[in-house]
DNA sequence: CGCTCCTTGATTGGATACAATCAATAGCAG
DNA sequence: CTGCTATTGATTGTATCCAATCAAGGAGCG
């Protein structure tokens, strides 16, 4: 339910450029040739430039004026300052969450969580298991669906997609401390909830979403060297 | 200094009919045709499409597929909405400006202030007022370049870009209580932070913002009647 | 040998032509 | 007079063409 609906065909073309970006089948730093995207998707290269710029706009790729587009290359101080205002967010949106939240969205909250750290468990495992279905994203995007507030689901959406991958699937992935840390502070969260303790939620919530954003931050400092020798 | 450059041309663009519908050249509802927009330009069809494009991302125009675009009517409760996160983040950049701003900048909001007020009593006591200059916005504006983090600054200024019309040069015009207790609140949040109280910062920010966003609500409240009617 | 300037190739930016879509309305049947 | 359908006009959406721009590389000069 995006407020103002735009064109159908340029707005599933940005999408699918953004979850190639995501996904890290287009990597950072790669250029975006809009004749090349054209021909791969068999259209003109009008609509392609539209989406582009509103990649552009979201801040995920760069458009230098004559020279081209380039999937953005994260720099942490832009990571951390993304986090501390998703922070600041996530907790408003926790605070308004604790009164909307029925009991069937509460069981839906735990269900993801425990679906969500099992799977990681197998995977960690060495277990293959379907991309698909449930992670982070997630458990938080149902929090701020139930929040109620159109504009606060928007921008942190928005703040969501600024930066290329996805945050759980990695950073979540490489490192089972965090693995288990996240798990945990979910739950605290979810007991927050069910006891309508608003300021507990909020306070919960930032301190969460603040060291999540540390983590990525450090693992787009690890990255940056990799990136650029190769 | 907007993070990715994009198009000197289509920015402008957009700048430029963001400003008619902000001074209400472009009244809210009426309809925004590309051809018309061209011609009125003297360019082509192309950039003006980027630029609508580009408006309505930020939620100000409304596209509707193969209709057109319109002047968005806000309604009081997204108004609502959107302070209520504005609020927040604003809370935010002030409790960051406390250890930020320095004695010159302390100065200039202190200047900003008082040149406002004056203004608005010499506008309300009838006389003629250059209208560039000084208003609102730049106070608030200062505020969160201080606390020196762009992406907080971006969201904010695209918060303050959502709706038609100028908050302080019509909410403040037309209730003098308001003008009152507008300047009252900004001397406060300014003793906040001189005495370096960010805790104290937040809230008044908080608050101030928050009185701001209800009585923009109002106005749009008894506004959309007339605007109905005609 | 190094520096400058010009050419050239690749790519985006803008203009225009054409197709698709939708709302309004006129015409017709019942 | 009412309801349905086909046509029409206006507008956006897409494709294609040409111009503008920039970086890279090579020729010529000091």
């Amino acid at each position: 339910m995006t407020t103002t609906d735009g064109n159908a065909l340029v707005d599933d073309l940005a999408a699918r450029i953004r979850a190639m970006i995501m996904s890290g089948e287009i990597p950072i730093g790669a250029p975006l040739r809009q004749a090349e995207l054209a021909t791969q998707f068999g259209i003109s290269r009008t609509p392609v430039r539209e989406a582009l710029r509103q990649l552009q706009t979201g801040g995920l790729i760069e458009v230098v004026p004559n020279r081209g587009a380039v999937v953005r290359v994260p720099v942490p101080w832009e990571v951390r300052e993304a986090y501390e205002v998703r922070a600041e967010l996530e907790a408003l949106a926790a605070r308004r969450a604790v009164d909307r939240l029925d009991d069937a969205s509460i069981a839906e909250l735990r269900a993801v969580n425990t679906a969500m750290y099992e799977r990681s468990i197998r995977i960690a495992a060495g277990e293959q298991v379907e991309t698909g279905g449930v992670d982070n994203d997630q458990f938080h995007t149902l929090i701020y669906r139930a929040a109620g507030n159109t504009r606060l689901g928007r921008l942190l959406t928005e703040l969501n997609d600024a930066f290329p991958r996805n945050v759980s699937a990695l950073v979540l992935r490489d490192n089972s401390r965090h693995r288990e840390e996240n798990f945990r502070e979910h739950e605290e969260l979810i007991e927050a909830f069910v006891a309508g303790e608003h300021d507990r939620a909020a306070e919960l919530m930032r301190q969460h979403v603040s060291s999540a954003g540390e983590h990525l931050a450090h693992w787009y400092e690890r990255r940056s060297s990799t990136v650029f020798t190769g």
